[in-house]
RNA sequence: GGGAGUAUGCCGGAGUGGUCAAACGGGGCAGACUGUAAAUCUGCUGGCUUAUGCCUUCAUUGGUUCGAAUCCAAUUGCUCCCA
């Protein structure tokens, strides 16, 4: 039996970041009773790479790890024969066993960077080794269990049908199918985004149902993404992948817009709030330095110390000391002398005559500093010339 | 099963025979200002050896016309109405 002093303190720890938990009295009690708990968190095979969104979610398993409880994973390969209606009303396609265990194994890896993989730790399943063993009378009684009144509650459905959209019968069976995967696994907590709240409580119902004890659902929320407005997706562009290059990861940090800082702080960072609070206070440290701080924090998580402090140190050497990069990518011409437009499409940094020109036309390219202008000129290639476009595209050209 | 409507560039959305590479908005990119922040201002946003030139593009195919994103037909997708 836990101290209730202690108890206190993991119950704050847990909730922290959260969105909601249904219900926070129960969370209590199942972790008073000294148990390992079975912590569930289904994963979508179609989508392998996984970014600092996800890794919100994959941060509070890490923390129920870190306590001694167990995480189990699933992998939603019957599942994603349905789309899952909180989506885009995209079909999608069927994936073949080999490319679900590919997804599957690039997850794994990405997010063993956040995730404690040892075997005791965690376990992985595929919810179609339940999932496809249903006959039709199984299903049947699956779907008594839950009325039509409730699906139409589900937010997604509800808008839907004002809109007089579609609704395909079989997207009432995702949420029933994840539900169920929690009733064969005895989930004791699931895990999950607010988009998925619905297909989590829905868990509850059919455990409760099965005569099980119902599981916790902690609802974290949905990371904003780098633009400051959409969330987080890959589609968007506005991400950033847990296996960028700690330069990159630092460098999409520092663009970020101040109003997200806090929120970034509170959902990547296990930073004490205390420490939040001061880094936040313009008056205590000036935003530039609280960027660069949180840059770090999340560069160090995924690599180490050294190569946080690097990249924060590569990033004010090429932008605030305005010097050349460390690594500076070195392309070979067709040929010398080159036009400058060809020149830019060589080096990669535009994909036709026309966008190069439009970047000489505007003043974004520069040889060895000085600015070029003229977009019929002919560059004679001198050793270690210079070709800068834009603010980031950068390298060095040979003749 | 019957009927009606709709399909435009990254997205939304104008355009109903030539003046349309296609208004406008969003997004994106670039420049100025900065802290690669925000806000603001400016420009760009199909391609071509930049050309009052040519090519490709307004779901697909075919047709009418000197000429089509615009008209007609079929096909496909989507939406709605009736059964």
């Amino acid at each position: 039996m836990l101290a209730m002093e202690n108890l206190q303190n993991i119950l704050d720890e847990l909730q922290r970041g959260v969105d909601s938990i249904y219900s926070l009295e129960e969370l209590k009690r199942k972790l008073e009773s000294g148990r390992t708990l079975n912590i569930k968190l289904g994963m979508d095979p179609t989508a392998p790479d996984i970014h600092l969104g996800h890794t919100v979610v994959l941060r509070k398993m890490r923390q129920f790890q870190d306590l001694g409880h167990k995480a189990t994973l699933i992998i939603g390969d019957y599942t994603a024969r349905i789309g899952d209606p909180t989506g885009r009303d995209s079909t999608r396609p069927i994936l073949d066993e080999a490319t679900i265990a590919a997804n599957a194994d690039t997850y794994l890896q990405q997010a063993g960077k956040i995730l404690d993989t040892s075997p005791e730790k965690l376990e992985v399943r595929y919810n179609s080794e339940w999932l496809a063993k249903l006959g039709f009378a199984d299903v049947l009684k699956l779907t008594g269990q839950v009325t039509v009144g409730q699906m139409l509650h589900r937010e997604n459905f509800k808008l839907r049908m004002a809109q007089e959209k579609e609704i395909v019968i079989s997207e009432f069976m995702y949420p029933l199918m994840q539900a169920y995967d929690s009733v064969v696994i005895k989930a004791d907590v699931e895990l999950g985004g607010t988009d998925q709240t619905f297909n989590n409580l829905m868990g509850r119902q059919l455990q409760e149902k099965d005569g099980q004890e119902k599981q916790v659902v902690i609802v974290m929320p949905i990371l904003v993404g780098l633009d400051g407005h959409e969330k987080m997706s890959k589609s968007k562009g506005n991400y950033v992948a847990v296996t960028d290059e700690p330069n990159d990861m630092f460098g999409k940090i520092m663009s970020i817009p101040d109003e997200l800082m806090k929120n970034y702080y509170e959902l990547l960072t296990g930073l004490p709030t205390e420490r939040i609070g001061s880094l936040l206070d313009d008056k205590m440290t000036h935003p530039r330095e609280a960027k660069d701080i949180l840059g770090r924090v999340i560069v160090e998580e995924f690599y180490s110390p050294g190569d946080a402090v690097a990249a924060s140190e590569e990033f004010r050497r090429r932008f605030a000391e305005n010097k050349l990069p460390a690594d500076l990518p070195t392309v070979k011409a067709s040929s010398n002398p080159i036009g400058l437009l060809a020149l830019i499409r060589e080096a990669g940094f535009a994909s036709s005559n026309s966008e190069a020109r439009r970047f000489v036309e505007q003043g974004a390219v520069s040889l060895n500093g000085e600015k070029t202008t003229d977009a019929k000129a002919t560059i004679q290639i001198a050793d270690k010339t210079i070709l800068k476009v834009g603010k980031r595209k950068i390298c060095e050209v040979s003749g």
